[in-house]
DNA sequence: TCCTATACCTAGAAATCCAAGGTATAGGAG
DNA sequence: CTCCTATACCTTGGATTTCTAGGTATAGGA
């Protein structure tokens, strides 16, 4: 079942944002994480992944670090600021009230929320 | 409370085409309709409606036709197609996966979408 | 040696939406 | 009678976000 990509506008820097709160990723991870927990639902494209870590990176919401590790080639491992922490508070809310407004127009039944 | 408007980006056809399966209305009367039922949350701008409502025509999804009435400058007043309300079926199972997949990433309050 | 998975990146285009403007009608306030 | 406001339609240009399609490079296995 493949979801309409416009439906993740918007809500991209929120998600990577969520997992970098976690732990710190590279990009790479990132993409494949998100594809994985959503079984594959939906997918953030490298061509999406980067130049999404850059921008938030220039606007001092995560930071980067290469790291190196055995029998792996170089990898930028991103981590999530104070002020990232701060945003990502904001988006949350955000995307809550949006939910909340979306139900009064398009209901969806609560179970999906659960299990 | 102001919600991040690139939220609604990848909803608005659905959203129209939703309330348009409940009765037919004209473009005015669609975003005012949105901005009440959501207590303000979603507004979908004219900029949006009408080049909107265009697009869906064209396409088949809808029809519509001038209105007179007492008082009142003309309308044009749009109703759902056949093929509108099996789009509107996807798009609407499309946003429920969406949905599902998004909680795995961002978990929300199930109470949200109670009430 | 070649292929695949990993890992980074960018340029250009597509899609969606909005802000800001314009036109027009009906009713009420001054 | 004039002006203002709410209603009602519309378009242009731009901003934003994301994807497609390409490119580069390394490590390991066939």
């Amino acid at each position: 079942m493949l979801i309409d990509k416009e439906l993740i506008k918007g809500s991209s820097k929120t998600v990577i944002l969520q997992l970098l709160s976690k732990k710190g990723m590279h990009g790479y991870e990132l993409s494949s994480q998100i594809k994985s927990l959503t079984q594959g639902a939906i997918e953030i494209s490298e061509g999406t992944i980067y130049p999404t870590l850059h921008s938030l990176e220039a606007d001092g919401y995560i930071e980067s670090q290469w790291a190196e590790s055995e029998g792996k080639r170089k990898r930028k491992v991103y981590k999530i600021t104070s002020s990232g922490r701060k945003l990502l508070k904001e988006r949350k809310a955000s995307w809550n009230d949006f939910l909340k407004a979306m139900q009064s127009l398009l209901p969806v039944k609560s179970n999906i929320l659960e299990a």
